[in-house]
DNA sequence: CATGCGAATGATAATCGTTCTTATTTGCAT
DNA sequence: ATGCAAATAAGAACGATTATCATTCGCATG
């Protein structure tokens, strides 16, 4: 249970939860995590937290910008660590697996056409959907 | 009420809330509606329909490909007349109105990168959210 | 180090969008 | 006309998330 100089910088109390998950992003196999996903490894490790902190905490770190919230298909909101980096991201239908990219040309054509059509972009959210058909699919049939 | 082609052609019964729903999509002003904005359009107009089908008939549009689905911010599901040509949204952050385009590169380039991760794709979504700050927004304060 | 206060927690109820259940009604082929 | 499968409507049920509120905790202060 590492670095409770970041929620302090963040203007958070360093709590025994907002340590806990906090944790879990730093050292989880999957960078993508649900509030569900969250709990439950939480609850796994014999931790005891609320379901309802959990997404309070969740929430928090996203307004102090430690962590990004997405909307992937399927209605839950699903967190991953901010390292300021902004990306987009590939999701496989078959096996859930997230990747990540980043296109120049993608990014600087978005302005483009915000600009043309009278917007000033403020966020924007490219999900690509697909299958990862290659043997690397855990889940494929 | 027109068009009981449409929904018999999709293999769909010809009956009064489908022509309903179908109508309120073919003529309202606005082409983005949700669930909610078609259960309450249809109140207002003296219609007597049910929430559960309305959910039901936009469902079933779907699948026959007369609506388009999004996942917009916010949670709930929005739908569009399926003019069968594919194309990407902006949102204003301020008015929530939606414009619509398609920008070739941004298509293929897409492409390109979901091959480049061995990855084949099966759908996307590009969602930017924007101010349209001029004085075409009236919501702006 | 005790202690007090406001912030944070966790159990639970409530909410929101959506889907399911079931009894009743309807479209439509006969 | 009429019968039957398909469709409807009302409400219960559901999953994700948020609100409520009494209890507990972090932490600055004396």
């Amino acid at each position: 249970m590492h670095h409770p100089d970041h929620l302090k910088s963040a203007g958070l109390k360093s709590t025994l939860p907002r340590l806990k998950v906090l944790d879990l992003f730093e050292n989880s196999e999957e960078r993508h995590l649900s509030a569900e996903d969250v709990y439950k490894q939480l609850l796994n490790s014999g931790e005891d937290v609320g379901l309802a902190t959990v997404y309070r905490v969740l929430t928090q770190f996203e307004q102090a910008g430690l962590l990004v919230r997405h909307h992937f298909e399927g209605g839950k909101s699903v967190f991953e660590l901010n390292k300021g980096d902004h990306h987009d991201h590939i999701v496989c239908l078959q096996c859930g697996h997230v990747e990540e990219f980043y296109d120049t040309a993608i990014e600087s054509r978005q302005e483009k056409v915000a600009t043309k059509l009278g917007f000033i972009i403020r966020d924007h959210s490219l999900h690509i959907y697909a299958d990862c058909s290659k043997k690397k699919c855990p889940h494929k049939p």
